[in-house]
DNA sequence: TACGTTTTCAAACGTAGGTTTGAAAACGTA
DNA sequence: TACGTTTTCAAACCTACGTTTGAAAACGTA
């Protein structure tokens, strides 16, 4: 591998990610991809093999963006006492909403997947998705200790949607008629107000 | 208005509904809708203006359908314990979770929307959001009775943001490693348990 | 039945999409 | 420097899309 090339394959990637994240797969075409990434039309088939090709990477690389993320801080959590770490959970899963960095982006990318997941995605969380899964049922397994799997899993997917409706939505809540402020002001607000009613629906005194 | 065009309207509606569903907007072609309606290409355009105009049609169908069954309701609730009127709510919300129905198409076609809202629906909730809205903010004020409009409209979407992770990912959710089981069984389990801690979260005793 | 209107239809139009092509340029190495 | 390989490039190709067209058919009504 030779160094401009390299430099080619970079700048594809980061114009499909802004570009998939935005529109999503079939709303981005090459031709507005390479003109982000003023590279040749034809170097994405070159280098990627085609637009799928493309999307499979980009795809990948959006998802251990997102998983690394949030286990960089499971080992932090053990040492927290649970509600310190549950909170600090639920900021985590709302940073998105302030920040409109990398993380947002793969959120977005994981988002458009979520409606109908391609093959790729489906493969991809398969094979994927129990680290982060496993680290959010450990958190909840803290305050439901004799809960069986089953319930578990399932108060891992309740937190989880606690959170991601709010990021999810973002752009629609920030508008009429619901203008919800989303300064860091008010999504400290707004992780407080979650914390507190996730911790009692799961039985903990505040 | 003549019999035979309103036929050809309804199949096209319909056919256009199920498509717009499963593979959202962009991924929908006229061509499809119209091989499934089995009508003239062009008759999209004459009754519809356009493939927009028979979107608009169809999203205004889905959220009517959708919002439809809850307002139906929203009578009952106001003579319920809180508690039940609570239990029943997310009951609904779960619907679409065994029903594969059109309920569940009306909601896929709204998931579509959630990522990248068009114009057509941004409209469209601008306009008559407010009744479905306010009934949820009515539900939870009853637990929260002094809390400020602000902390009601999130807890409102808090408690539709709960059912939505199940509902939306349904299909995730039922495969590995999740295998979750959505029977009847499993999604009245479902209900109950998303009943006890939404009403601990909002601080009612259980 | 006769006539103006509404509705259907097959075909074509223009555009935008992903991909392919074959040659030119850049590159690494002997 | 010379040469085989890798990478870039402009152009063309082919397909699929949404829309338009103009005539034929069906319709409602007098």
């Amino acid at each position: 591998m030779t160094r401009p090339s390299e430099i080619t394959r970079e700048r594809i990637l980061k114009a499909a990610e802004r570009l998939f994240a935005e529109r999503g797969y079939d709303g981005t075409s090459i031709r507005a991809i390479v003109a982000r990434a003023r590279v040749n039309q034809a170097a994405i088939n070159y280098h990627f093999d085609g637009k799928e090709g493309l999307y499979r990477e980009v795809l990948r690389a959006a998802f251990r963006g997102l998983t690394a993320d949030q286990l960089a801080h499971a080992g932090d959590a053990a040492g927290l006492p649970r509600e310190d770490a549950l909170a600090a959970f639920i900021r985590r899963q709302l940073r998105p909403l302030s920040a409109r960095d990398e993380a947002s982006r793969h959120l977005r990318i994981f988002n458009w997947e979520t409606v109908r997941p391609t093959p790729v995605f489906r493969k991809l969380l398969g094979e994927e998705a129990a680290p982060f899964m496993g680290l959010t049922t450990d958190l909840v397994r803290r305050f439901l200790p004799q809960a069986d799997q089953r319930t578990l899993l399932v108060a891992a997917i309740w937190l989880i949607g606690q959170c991601s409706v709010f990021v999810r939505n973002r752009e629609q809540l920030a508008g009429p008629p619901v203008a919800l402020a989303l300064d860091d002001a008010a999504v400290e607000w707004l992780a407080q107000l979650l914390s507190r009613w996730t911790l009692q629906g799961l039985g903990a005194a505040v």
